[in-house]
DNA sequence: GCCTCCAAGTGTTACGTATAACTTCCCTCC
DNA sequence: GGAGGGAAGTTATACGTAACACTTGGAGGC
């Protein structure tokens, strides 16, 4: 049969359809009409799926100075979140003929290599995590387009921003508990350094504040379930009067927090409240089920591509935040009542 | 906002320096030890430096006829496990200079998109997981070296195979299970077709019909928790004696049972014991924590990648599964005696 | 003084593709 | 019957890099 070994190239097809080269480029690429025959074409496509042709990717890169190829940048930790985020990312990609490509900063200690060493497919663009934020200074020393999610508008050197809504899922949580009754609440913080988290911080200070009578204390965690229980079991056995609501940064935080309670002997809802955010399949996992703040991974991945799309097209990409949801479950009661 | 139209090439870093182009690569390529000065090399590299140079890596890409890059295939669902996998191969990958891109199995219904279209990165093999096996077929139309995670090596056409020893993980199980005094046992399996669950329950059936008087019942449920909570609940309120022990194909399976348990009013361990696999940060965030198979994600990954590097170079890799570790904790327990 | 050898480079080419510019042939219209 | 025009291609080129083959200017050997 034909050449084995290497793969077969347009010319290849070119030879086998009796045609050149460039016809075959035109048939296959969709530009041919009024330029070759019908029946030019259809040799052409049969030849192309004989011999198995596909085009080399890096060949076009070239030749088009553009990849169609995007890099999504997220932490490697919380994957089940950004699995969702990818998923909406691809989608709105796939619809505009761009792939993505992911590159999740290793979890490890140090910075981040390298994510264009790593990730060593040839990009057009970037949507980058800012709890990948180590990736962050390699990034910006590329002129690369870049998309950054959950990061703080002012501080983002003029990159294009993604956010969603925190702060507003803050003060849902913060008048729920509040309607319920609760004064004193701990504030179980993720021991990251990252505007998102900052934010949750900000935001329940302040609603918090507003009412008369009420106090706000901190513990902080590392984003594990071990290290959540053992921050939270140090504040609980702390002097002074115990909170009656936990409020925390994320969903795995609060499972740490179950897990601390039920060591303390204390029951939820009836002995203390507790709200997690981000909805993760944990959340309906544990008992009782966590009311939670749902954040629609999705939807994010998809403004996120959508942004950078806007920017490759030299648009400016229309900000306001996603919004998200207060999930009330059976993790929340009024407080005890003393 | 020097918006530097076209970003600078081999051929401008050649020209700031006062060298040739063929220079630079040689400079930059490190091989240029009794080629090029070493005055005149540093030249060249602070050049590239003040310009910011990159190499584009399509041009190198086409030059080399290779690209270093190898595709990860994954299942898009369980996302915790296979983040681990990445990290594994990426490590190992990263040691030879390889990089790896993800390309997570859309979720939806219907086949998988081609995934060499998605992921737009010109590939020198891929690692693709049995889970994701409706892109296979794509997959097996190319001739680029494959590596099937976790596939049954008779069925694999001939692609090499690592697999975790989990015929080793049931057998396990199910010596700790008969062990307690367990003779009555529920399997909820994963209602999904792939090898790597069909050994389950064909080690569970084989390890159990070795001693009398046992008997198992199966229960299908999809990769949810919602989904095992109702065919968990089906399955214990059928006719006939209760089983005194769950055996869930994996974590995820073993809490949608959890939560059946609690509904129907049973005790875990006292009333029934639930044993899992995957050890995933589930297993010990839910009440009691769960007895489960440990697999060792990284390593997995890690033997994957190797296994993909022998194809390339040749080589045969050696075969050989990979050991996994029962891990008992608070889910289980002798049976209630009647 | 001539040959050889080596260091330190330069000139050139090919990788596979997409497309602008050109050619050829044939048909139509005045 | 010549001009014009469209259909159906082909030829040629550039994208940016790596590496082979070649040049040049001395230093050293005999």
């Amino acid at each position: 049969m034909a050449r084995s070994s290497t793969r077969p190239t347009s010319r290849d097809v070119a030879h086998a359809a009796g045609v050149s080269q460039a016809a075959v480029s035109l048939v296959l690429g969709d530009k041919w009409r009024g330029r070759v025959s019908e029946p030019t074409a259809e040799r052409v496509r049969q030849a192309a799926r004989d011999l198995g042709y596909r085009p080399n990717l890096a060949a076009r890169n070239l030749r088009l100075g553009r990849t169609r190829t995007v890099l999504l940048v997220v932490p490697a930790l919380t994957t089940e979140f950004f699995a969702g985020v990818y998923t909406g990312a691809a989608r709105v990609a796939a619809e505009h003929g761009f792939g993505v490509v992911l590159y999740p900063s290793p979890e490890g200690i140090g910075p981040a290599r390298d994510p264009f060493a790593s990730a060593q497919a040839a990009l057009d663009g970037v949507i980058a995590s800012s709890m990948a934020a180590d990736a962050l200074t390699d990034i910006r020393g590329d002129q690369l387009p870049l998309v950054m999610l959950d990061s703080d508008p002012a501080g983002s050197l003029g990159a294009a921003t993604v956010n969603l809504d925190i702060a507003d899922g803050v003060r849902q949580v913060t008048e729920h508990l509040l309607g319920l009754g609760h004064r004193r609440v701990l504030h179980l913080a993720a021991d990251v350094p990252s505007w998102t988290f900052d934010i949750r911080a900000r935001e329940l200070a302040a609603r918090m504040a507003a009412v008369p009578g009420t106090e706000v204390r901190t513990a902080r965690a590392p984003i594990s379930i071990d290290g959540a229980r053992t921050a939270t079991e140090a504040a609980l056995t702390a002097p002074g009067p115990r909170p009656t609501a936990i409020v925390c940064d994320d969903d795995k935080l609060a499972a740490g927090a179950y897990k601390a309670l039920r060591r303390l002997g204390l029951r939820i809802p009836d002995d203390i409240s507790v709200t997690g955010l981000d909805d993760l399949a944990l959340a309906t996992a544990i008992d009782p089920e966590l009311t939670t703040v749902r954040l629609d991974a999705e939807l994010f991945g998809e403004h996120g591509m959508r942004a950078l799309l806007a920017v490759l097209e030299g648009h400016s990409p229309d900000n306001g935040d996603i919004p998200v949801q207060l999930v009330v479950r059976g993790s929340t009661a009024p407080p005890p009542t003393p």
